[in-house]
DNA sequence: GGCAAATGGTTGACAAGTCAACCATATTAG
DNA sequence: CTAATATGGTTGACTTGTCAACCATTTGCC
């Protein structure tokens, strides 16, 4: 027969990558339901909450995202008035970049809806299992490089 | 103080999409290095693969994916020469749909390259831990339709 | 038979992600 | 001091994903 099939449902990517579209639809739902911010401009004002981030430039490796597209969700958070972009006297490459008050009551707002939706997704899982899971997703994280030798057969 | 800092490392959906980003950055990497197709357009031909799937609307139900895009990605196919689109005779609203024999070729190709991959990303695991985390994928996969009650405080 | 509803598929519009070129400002090395 | 280089950020082009409207064909119902 020689009759190739591959089987996509035993191939972990693959699961990996059907189930993050669904938890982000998911996640793009609930934030709909509440505000009218995206997926990934919640992403940077929950990063804005911590006092370490203080530039542009930290937003960008806190999150590892692409250059432009921090620039074009931090333009789009200021035209919603939700953050501030400011220059930084000190070196003019920098941008300073802050919650202002409206982001932050609704961070404040939508951090607890979001924390229920954690705990809803994770209050099967036991402790022990969660750290696994965290454990796994740190292995193969650490896997996602370059692969060498792929084909040396 | 009450300052809210919202720990994006500790949050699982977080994490499963930064991961899932760079798995699928690496995927299409390998595609590009010996192909030039696209990794959704490799799905798809891995899809055709078996014997089970012979219309279009077999191929959107075993991935999950969104009408519109298989519709588009499988004219790529098409286009081409790795995929054939026929009319169904029978009932004129199916297409038909079918490897070529380059697509069966290529296929054929890749297959030990990505099984490879596969196991590259594997191979620390355990079988019980990889069973584990399989379990996991699915408990998540549960719970990614709509929340109710979410904000039932 | 004829008409509403269901199914399968295509298309256009728009959002999000990716890549590379580019500009301005700082840093450094000679 | 100044020329090369590095850094931070913006922009445009392109790809991929998502949503909804739409068309054609078939099915089910009266």
């Amino acid at each position: 027969m020689n009759s190739i099939v591959y089987d996509l449902n035993r191939h972990l990517t693959y699961r990996l990558a059907r189930l993050q579209s669904q938890l982000s639809a998911q996640a793009t739902d609930i934030l709909k339901q509440h505000t009218d911010i995206s997926l990934s401009e919640w992403r940077v004002l929950t990063i804005l909450t911590d006092p370490k981030i203080r530039f542009q430039k930290d937003v960008l490796k806190a999150m590892g995202l692409d250059k432009g597209q921090v620039s074009r969700t931090l333009k789009r958070l200021s035209d919603k008035k939700l953050a501030i972009l400011s220059p930084d006297e000190q070196d003019q490459r920098n941008r300073i970049v802050a919650l202002t008050d409206d982001g932050k009551s609704l961070v404040k707002k939508m951090i607890p809806i979001m924390l229920a939706r954690q705990a809803h997704l994770q209050n099967d899982f036991s402790t022990t299992e969660l750290n696994s899971l965290f454990h796994f997703i740190e292995m193969l994280e650490s896997k996602t490089g370059p692969i060498k030798d792929l084909e040396s057969t």
